[in-house]
RNA sequence: GGGCGCUUAGCUCAGUUGGUUAGAGCGCAGCCUUCACACGGCUGAGGUCACAGGUUCGAGUCCUGUAGCGCCCA
C-alpha cells in the first residue's frame, strides 16, 4: 500500500535515468508479484501471446505490449491481483531456421548424437550447412533461444511492462511439453484428434506438412492451357487448366449443375489425353461456368477445391507428387491408373517420373502439343497460388499420414464461441467468423521437423515390421513429457525398437500452434491449484494478424478441453506502420528496432505514442508524438514539484471550500468516471486523451489561477482550500496517468508517498469529500475563458504575461457574472489586474486595458 | 466475388446516444527569458468533415448510392 509522507523533491527533476532507477526498485519490492491466494473474483488474468524469440525485436512488440500493460496497471490499481506472466515461444520452425542460419548447420536425424559436440562459431550464412544429429541440433536451438530470450526480457523491463517474472515459461519447456501432450491425449481419447492418410498441404522445401492457417495466396504468372478430352462415343470436351502436369492425376471433369452446355454430359465418361484413363463428368456448385470453358479437371490434388470435390463427390485417388515434390512411379495397367492404352500411357509417363513439377509441366505440354490435344498455345495469366507463408515454392497437396484436429465437424460450435467472446474493438469478431466459415480441411498438427513437442505415441510392429497404426501405445499421464524416439512404451524393452514384434515411436513433432494454443493452460499451470485462480483468463491481448492462428487455435483447444472460452475478452491491436504508413517487413527493410527509440525519448514517451494508437488501428511510427509524451512526463514532474512546494503539511479534502476549487474538483471527478469507464471498456487511448487534455488545462489555467492564493497564510481558509485542491488534484492526476507513464508518475508519487503509485488505489468518487458544484464547469470555465482573453490581450500587445492590467472590463450574462464574482480574487491575481469591472450583458465581452496603454 | 474498416486543418488523428461558432497534438507564424517547468510557456492563422442524394426543426454523426484507400476471407 501507499501512505503519504513529508515531501522531498529534487532541485531539478528530469525524466532521464528514471527507468534504470525504478526497474530495479520494483523488482526488489516484488511490486508485480501475483498473490496466489487471491480468490478468482479478485484476480485479473492475462494470457499474453509469448513472442517468438527467434524473430527480431521490433516496434510492433512495444506497441501491443504497452496496450496490455496499461490495462494490467489499471486493473492492479483498481485492487485486482493481476496475473501477468510472460513466456517465450521458442518451439518450432522459426527457431530451427534461425539456428540453421546462425550456426550454419542442418539437422540430419540419421546421424548419431555426438556427446562431444562443440558449439560452432556463428556462420557467415553463405557457406554450406554442416549436418548434425537431432539431439545436437535441439541443444543448439535451446542455446540460441536462451540468448534471444534475454534480449526480449531486457526490452520488456526497459519498457516498464509490469510482468511477474517469477511466472516465466517457455513453450518448449518440460511443463509446456507435458501439458501439450496431456491435452493431445485427452483429445485423442475423446475422438477430437485423429490420424489419417489424407490430403495434406505440403511444402517441398521444408519437407513438412503445413496447416490451412499457415497458407497465403500470392499472385503468380502462369499459363492457361486449353486441352481436349475425348468422349467415349465421339466428340470432345474442352477444359482449361494451369496445371497440365497433373493430367495423370486427373480423376474427373467437373461442371456446374446449371450449365446448359454440359448438362447432358454429366454422368458420362471421357478419356484423359496421353494417358487414356476414363474419368467421369460430374456436377458441383463450386464449378465456375465463367472460368475457362466452364469445365475443369479434378486432380488428386491440384488445389484445395480439388480436395473438396474429391471428398464430396467420392472420386478416385491418383496421387503422384511425392514428399520431395517429384513425380512418383505409376503403373498404368493397375486398377489405380486403369488406362485403355497402358503402353502408350507408360511411355508418356516416362518423361514425368522423377521430374519436378516445373519439368513435368514442360514435358506434358510438349506431348499434348504433339498429340494434338493442346488446342491452342498457352496464354499467359496472373493467378493466386497457395504458398506456405514462410515458403518459396507453391505448396503441393500430398497424401500422407498425419494427425488432424477435427475442426470441421465442430464449425458451428466454434462460430458460437466467437460470438460469446467480447472483442475490442467489436468489429474484429468478423475476422474470426469469416475464417471459421472458410475452413475446408481439418487442422493438421503433424510436422515432419525436429525442434518441437513429440507426439506421445508409439506403435507396435507386426511380424513384418509394419507399424500397427490402429493400436497405438500411449504413455501414462504421470510420465509426461515423453519422447517416443528415446522413451520406451510400457511392456517393451529398448532393444525392441524398430524390430518386428517390437515398437516404433511416432516420428513427427506437433505443429507449434498445437502447443502455443495452450498458453492459458501452460501459464496457469493446468493441473495445479493455481489454474483455478486464473482460468478462464480475463484477457487475451494480441494483434489482428494472428486471429486465424493463435486466437482461433486457442479457442479450439479450450472448447475441447474445458467446454468454454479460454478468455472473456480479446483486445486486438493494430500493426505498427513505418512513417510512410507502409507495413514494416524484413524484406522491405523498414523494420524499426525499439531500443534506440527508447533510449532517445525514454520509455514513458514511447509508451505514450503506443497508447495513443486506438484499439485495433494500425498506427504509424511518430517520433513527434514520442517527443510530446516526453513533454507530458516532464510536466508531471514539474507540476508535482510546484504543488508540493506550496504545501505546509497534509491537506484535507473537506477544507476545499472555494467555489473555483470545488468546481475544478467536480470536473476532475467527472474525468475520473470517464477515464475509468474508458479503461474498463478497453479503450486506453480514449482514457489517455481525456486525462491528458484535462491535465494540460489544469497546469495552464487552474494552477495559474490559485498560485498566489496558495502562497497565503497557513490558517487562511482560502489558502487551505487551494492547497487541498492542488494536492488532491495532483494526486488524482498522477494516478490517472500512472498506467501510461509508469516511470515519471512513480518518481513524482514517491516524493510524497511511501510505496508505489502502481499499487495505489485508482481514484474514486469517495476521495471527493467536498460539496460538488451543481453544474461542473460553471465557475471554472468562464474564469478560464476570461483568463485566456487576458493572455490574448497581452500576447497581442507583445508584453509579458506579468504585465499589469489597470482595467479589466467584463460584460457577461448574469450566471457567468456570478461565477466571475466567486473567483474574482484569483482572476485578479493571475492576470495582475487592479481594476475589475463587471457588467451584465447578453454575450461575454472582455476589455483589457494594460498599464502602459492607460498612460 | 463476399465481408470489415477508413476518408475531418499542411501532417497524424479525436469527435460516446444527431443539438450552439467542428477539436487536439505536431508543423507553421508571432510573442514572453514568468519566482514548478527553455527538455518551457502564451497567442494566432488554418477545415464547403471524400462525393451525391435522403430522413430531420437540426447531420461530421442516421439511411441509400458512388469513388478512393487498407485489411480479412474465398
Amino acid at each position: 500500500m501507499t501512505t503519504r509522507r513529508t515531501p522531498e523533491v529534487p532541485e531539478h527533476p528530469g525524466v532521464d535515468g528514471l527507468e534504470a532507477a525504478w526497474i530495479d526498485r520494483w523488482e526488489a519490492e516484488a511490486l508485480y508479484r501475483f498473490d496466489r491466494e487471491a480468490p478468482r473474483e479478485r484476480v485479473y488474468s492475462i494470457d499474453t501471446p509469448p513472442p517468438t524469440v527467434s524473430g527480431s525485436l521490433h516496434l510492433g512488440h512495444v506497441f501491443s505490449y504497452t496496450h496490455t500493460d496499461v490495462l494490467a496497471r489499471f486493473w492492479r490499481m483498481r485492487g485486482r491481483e493481476v496475473f501477468y506472466p510472460m513466456g517465450w515461444d521458442d518451439n518450432g520452425l522459426p527457431t530451427e531456421r534461425r539456428v540453421e542460419n546462425y550456426y550454419g548447420v542442418r539437422c540430419d536425424p540419421s546421424l548419431p548424437w555426438d556427446p562431444d559436440f562443440a558449439v560452432p562459431a556463428p556462420a557467415d550464412g553463405k557457406a554450406a550447412k554442416t549436418p548434425i544429429a537431432r539431439k545436437n541440433f535441439v541443444e543448439l536451438c535451446q542455446r540460441l533461444t536462451a540468448a534471444d530470450e534475454q534480449a526480449f526480457k531486457d526490452l520488456w523491463r526497459h519498457l516498464g511492462i509490469s510482468i511477474d517474472w517469477s511466472l516465466e515459461y517457455a513453450t518448449i519447456g518440460p511443463e509446456a511439453q507435458a501439458i501439450s501432450q496431456r491435452a493431445f491425449l485427452a483429445m485423442l481419447a475423446r475422438g477430437e484428434v485423429y490420424a489419417a492418410v489424407a490430403p495434406t498441404l505440403w511444402d517441398v522445401d521444408f519437407r513438412t506438412a503445413v496447416s490451412q492457417a499457415e497458407l497465403e495466396d500470392r499472385e503468380r504468372p502462369g499459363f492457361a492451357h486449353r486441352v481436349a478430352f475425348a468422349r467415349e462415343h465421339g466428340g470432345t470436351i474442352e477444359i482449361e487448366t494451369t496445371r497440365p502436369e497433373l493430367l495423370a492425376s486427373c480423376v474427373a471433369l467437373v461442371v456446374h449443375p446449371e450449365d446448359p452446355r454440359y448438362r447432358d454430359l454429366v454422368g458420362t465418361s471421357v478419356l484423359t489425353p496421353l494417358f487414356a484413363v476414363p474419368v467421369p463428368v460430374v456436377a458441383h456448385d463450386l464449378a465456375e461456368p465463367d472460368k475457362g470453358t466452364g469445365a475443369a479437371m479434378v486432380c488428386t490434388f491440384g488445389d484445395l477445391t480439388d480436395v473438396t470435390w474429391w471428398r464430396e463427390l467420392h472420386l478416385a485417388t491418383r496421387a503422384l507428387i511425392g514428399r520431395d515434390g517429384r513425380f512418383a512411379p505409376a503403373d498404368f495397367s493397375s486398377p489405380e491408373f486403369p488406362s485403355r492404352d497402358p503402353d502408350a500411357a507408360q511411355a508418356a509417363y516416362a518423361a514425368l517420373e522423377g521430374a519436378t513439377v516445373a519439368a513435368a509441366r514442360a514435358a506434358v505440354v510438349d506431348q499434348l502439343r504433339a498429340s494434338g490435344a493442346l488446342l491452342a498455345e498457352p496464354t499467359a495469366l496472373t493467378h493466386p497460388v497457395k504458398f506456405y507463408e514462410k515458403g518459396e515454392r507453391p505448396l503441393e497437396i500430398v497424401t500422407s499420414r498425419q494427425w488432424f484436429v477435427a475442426t470441421l465437424a465442430h464449425r458451428a460450435q466454434l462460430l458460437a464461441r466467437g460470438e460469446q467472446l467480447a472483442w475490442h474493438p467489436d468489429y474484429m469478431r468478423h475476422r474470426y467468423a469469416s475464417w471459421v466459415q472458410g475452413l475446408n480441411i481439418d487442422w493438421n498438427i503433424s510436422r515432419q521437423r525436429f525442434f518441437g513437442v513429440p507426439f506421445p505415441v508409439w506403435y507396435p510392429l507386426d511380424e513384418q515390421g509394419e507399424p500397427r497404426y490402429d493400436a497405438p501405445l500411449l504413455p501414462d499421464l504421470a510420465d509426461l513429457p515423453i519422447d517416443p524416439s528415446s522413451d520406451v512404451p510400457a511392456g517393451y524393452r529398448a532393444d525392441q525398437r524398430g524390430v518386428p514384434g517390437g515398437f516404433v515411436g511416432d516420428p513427427d513433432v506437433m505443429d507449434t500452434w498445437a502447443t502455443s494454443s495452450l498458453t492459458p493452460e501452460i501459464a496457469g499451470r493446468w493441473g495445479t491449484e493455481l489454474f483455478d485462480h486464473v482460468y478462464p483468463m480475463d484477457l487475451r491481448p494480441q494483434a489482428h494478424e494472428i486471429i486465424r492462428t493463435w486466437l482461433f487455435s486457442s479457442v479450439v483447444r479450450a472448447h475441447f478441453a474445458h467446454d468454454g472460452l479460454p478468455w472473456a475478452h480479446a483486445a486486438i491491436s493494430g500493426w505498427v506502420l513505418d512513417p510512410d504508413r507502409k507495413k514494416m517487413s524484413k524484406s522491405v527493410g523498414n523494420v524499426v528496432t525499439p531500443l534506440p527509440l527508447l533510449e532517445r525519448h525514454g520509455a514513458d514517451a514511447v509508451r505514450y505514442w503506443a497508447a495513443s494508437g486506438r484499439p485495433g488501428t494500425d498506427t504509424a511510427i511518430d517520433e513527434a508524438q514520442m517527443r510530446n509524451g516526453r513533454r507530458l512526463a516532464i510536466k508531471v514532474l514539474n507540476v508535482t514539484k510546484f504543488v508540493l512546494g506550496r504545501l505546509a503539511g497534509p491537506t484535507d479534502p473537506s477544507e476545499v471550500t472555494a467555489p473555483l476549487d470545488r468546481d475544478l474538483l467536480s470536473l476532475l471527478a467527472d474525468l475520473v468516471a470517464e477515464a475509468t469507464a474508458a479503461l474498463a471498456a478497453y479503450d486506453y487511448a480514449r482514457a489517455l486523451e481525456r486525462v491528458e487534455a484535462f491535465f494540460w488545462g489544469f497546469c495552464d489555467d487552474y494552477v495559474e489561477l490559485v498560485k498566489l492564493r496558495a502562497y497565503g497564510e497557513d490558517a487562511d481558509p482560502a489558502t487551505r482550500s487551494a492547497r487541498a485542491t492542488l494536492e488532491l488534484a495532483t494526486s488524482v492526476l498522477v494516478r490517472l496517468l500512472a498506467p501510461f507513464l509508469p516511470f515519471a508518475t512513480e518518481e513524482a508519487w514517491r516524493w510524497w508517498h511511501e510505496g508505489s503509485v502502481h499499487r495505489a488505489p485508482w481514484p474514486s468518487a469517495t476521495e471527493f469529500a467536498f460539496e460538488r458544484t451543481d453544474d461542473p464547469g460553471e465557475v471554472y470555465h468562464p474564469v478560464a475563458e476570461v483568463l485566456e482573453a487576458l493572455r490574448r490581450a497581452k500576447s497581442t500587445a507583445k508584453v509579458s504575461q506579468r504585465a499589469a492590467v489597470v482595467r479589466l472590463g467584463v460584460v457577461a450574462p448574469r450566471g457567468t457574472l456570478h461565477a466571475l464574482t466567486l473567483a474574482a480574487g484569483d482572476l485578479e491575481a493571475a492576470g495582475t489586474v487592479t481594476g475589475l469591472e463587471l457588467a451584465e450583458g447578453a454575450a461575454l465581452e472582455v476589455d483589457v486595458v494594460l498599464a502602459e496603454a492607460a498612460n
